[in-house]
RNA sequence: GCGCCAGUAGCUCAAUGGAUAGAGCAACAGCCUUCUAAGCUGAAGGUUGAAGGUUCGAAUCCUUCCUGGCGCGCCA
């Protein structure tokens, strides 16, 4: 609808130009097409005379505003193009359009015909790698990551129904010293308890865990071997443990990845000698104190990064570096990483890697959350893995159901703290968003297997008959999902899709507290409304499943 | 000190540069013999941190400042 709206708008522009007789055709990308908040401005307004209002202004002899006397000009012709019952124009020169009755029953028809493709784009051909969560397997996720977690999986889904072919992958940093530092952590747990680890290591408790775990697998044997020879061993297998964990969360919490890939086989492979040797043959690299720098000031960071230490041992960032080489040439035309941002400085040398490998800027987008503090009884809770305080998402999916987390997660722009309040997630009652919105899809449910004796005597229904205007306002919400599902996937704010699921609730409960849909001696007015409310649940539904959220048939 | 993010109703937060800044909680007044009240109705709540600037128009863009979070290792 907003397209054609658009679409119409443009048309009128370049005429209008050309009759005015100016030498180019103004740029119709600044033009916009939006729904007011205002209803008395009608269903859509555009803006696009007050954007050309300068470029017209020499051309028309126009005795007030220009931008007025453009938008009487564009209104007139916009008016012969059928779509609409009214067009207006309201200074300082907005066009004002009152779709026609006929045209938004043609849309519910159109929604009710699509069914869940309403809304999804046509394949792009993009492919998009999606990375989220890549936790180190050195401690469980905490309730940080759950964050990640839920906003990759969201927006992974919005993009694959726009269109993309999206791949989602967790990155294992399954290689070097912390790994080394996680198996000195458990021996020293497995020797003595109760004794102080050495200097750097791990101290949760899950370290215990991890410890006796091991115990159960492996025989005293191979605990018996000297240290050389146990501890890579051990490391790894602790790894595998905690890796198992982490699984398993993020199982429960109903989030999949298409690839757990592995830092080891960057190693194993080559890839990484492979991509310190691309950036010294670009010239990015220079020795200095017998370590290899790369020259990442060079596209904007601070500070020159280490790839090589002096040493000889290879930095994190020399297998990252390498890792974002493999994903272009895997065949991805856009890297996500999405991260928290205590990252934040890895921005801008990922970003230098990828330029100075001849990769676009754009090919990378990093995606950086704000972090997340839990709340427990109105008390914010510090969390350090390092110190071992933290609160691990388990804690989180014990007590809440993984479809509060979620929508939780995802109320808030990804740019803002997010205050994780366990209580009001806990709660299941009006203070937990998520149900406001899954109530709306079991509602209709229930409407529908109470209406369908009557649904037998109207086979057909007649959309025409859904003149209230709470069905107009709910026809011009339905109206509103693909571009709702647009803004979330081209902005990469998942939020915004949630923001129209509130509002589609909204509306939805107050049709629902003022008229009744099964109307035993009305089956032709029973059909259409349901018709209406199975669209609504059909939309409402494909955005909560976008969203990893489940659609409920009842609440109980 | 430098960089990134944020500052909007009592609280938590929305708002592709658009018209009268919106929701949800909390608090106030009502609505269940009905397709589930996890809902609805009504009233209330604001100098969008501050000051300048850009323009037809600014919470939004630019500059400076204030406050808070995070980050500034040959750690990971």
């Amino acid at each position: 609808m907003k397209e054609a709206i658009l679409a119409a708008t443009a048309d009128a522009v370049r005429a209008a130009a050309l009759e005015a007789g100016l030498p180019e055709a103004p740029d119709p990308s600044r033009f916009t097409v939006e729904r007011p908040a205002n209803p008395a401005f009608g269903h859509f307004s555009t803006n696009a005379a007050m954007v050309c209002a300068k470029s017209f202004a020499p051309f028309l002899k126009a005795k007030g505003s220009s931008a007025l006397a453009l938008a009487e000009i564009l209104a007139e012709k916009l008016s012969g193009a059928g779509l609409f019952d009214r067009v207006e124009v309201k200074a300082p020169g907005f066009i004002n359009f009152r779709v026609s009755f006929r045209e938004w029953i043609g849309l519910l028809g159109r929604v009710l015909a699509e069914g869940p493709r309403y809304g999804a784009g046509a394949p792009t051909g993009r492919k998009v790698l999606l990375e989220f969560v890549s936790s180190n397997p050195t401690g469980p996720l905490h309730v940080g990551h759950g964050r990640g977690a839920a906003w990759g999986d969201a927006m992974a889904g919005i993009l694959e129904f726009l269109g993309d072919e999206v791949s989602r992958e967790y990155y294992v940093n399954d290689a070097g010293n912390q790994i080394r530092t996680l198996g000195l952590s458990v021996l020293s747990r497995l020797r003595d308890p109760q004794a102080e680890p050495p200097e750097g290591c791990y101290l949760g408790a899950y370290v215990l865990d991890v410890a006796e775990a091991l115990k159960r697998k492996f025989p005293p044997e191979w605990f018996a071997r000297p240290e050389e020879e146990l501890l890579p061993d051990l490391s790894l297998a602790a790894a595998e443990e905690i890796l198992a964990d982490m699984k398993a969360d993020l199982d429960r919490f109903g989030v999949r990845f298409d690839r757990w890939f592995s830092e080891r086989s960057l190693f194993a492979s080559g890839e990484v000698d492979a991509a310190i040797a691309a950036l010294r043959g670009g010239g990015w690299t220079y020795e200095k104190d017998g370590a290899l720098f790369f020259r990442s000031t060079a596209f904007g960071d601070d500070k020159d990064r280490v790839l090589v230490k002096s040493g000889g041992d290879l930095t994190y960032f020399a297998s990252d570096a390498a890792y974002h080489r493999g994903k272009f040439a895997r065949g991805y035309d856009l890297a996500v990483d999405v991260l928290g941002a205590d990252h934040g400085g890895y921005l801008a040398r990922m970003s230098a890697v990828v330029q100075a490998l001849g990769y676009g800027k754009g090919r990378l987008r990093i995606v950086l959350y704000q972090l997340v503090r839990l709340l427990r009884g109105g008390a914010a809770v510090k969390m350090s893995t390092r110190a071992g305080e933290f609160i691990p998402l388990k804690t989180v999916l014990d007590e809440v159901t993984p479809d509060a987390a979620r929508f939780m997660y995802l109320t808030q722009s990804h740019d803002s703290a997010l205050e994780f309040d366990l209580e009001a997630a806990k709660a299941r009652n009006s203070e937990n968003p998520v149900y406001y919105v899954q109530y709306l899809c079991a509602r209709v449910f229930q409407v529908l297997a109470k209406a369908a004796p009557v649904l037998r005597q109207a086979p057909e229904p007649n959309l025409s008959l859904l003149t209230a205007p709470p069905e107009q306002e709910l026809i011009v919400q339905l109206a509103g999902f693909p571009e709702a599902v647009r803004s979330a996937g081209r902005g990469f704010a998942p939020h915004l899709l949630v923001a129209w699921l509130m509002e589609t609730a909204g509306i939805f409960h107050r049709y629902y507290g003022a008229h009744r849909f099964v109307l035993e001696d009305d089956p032709q007015l029973t059909a259409a409304r349901c018709a209406l409310a199975s669209a609504c649940r059909t939309v409402a539904g494909k955005g909560l499943e976008l969203l990893g959220v489940s659609v409920p048939e009842r609440m109980d």
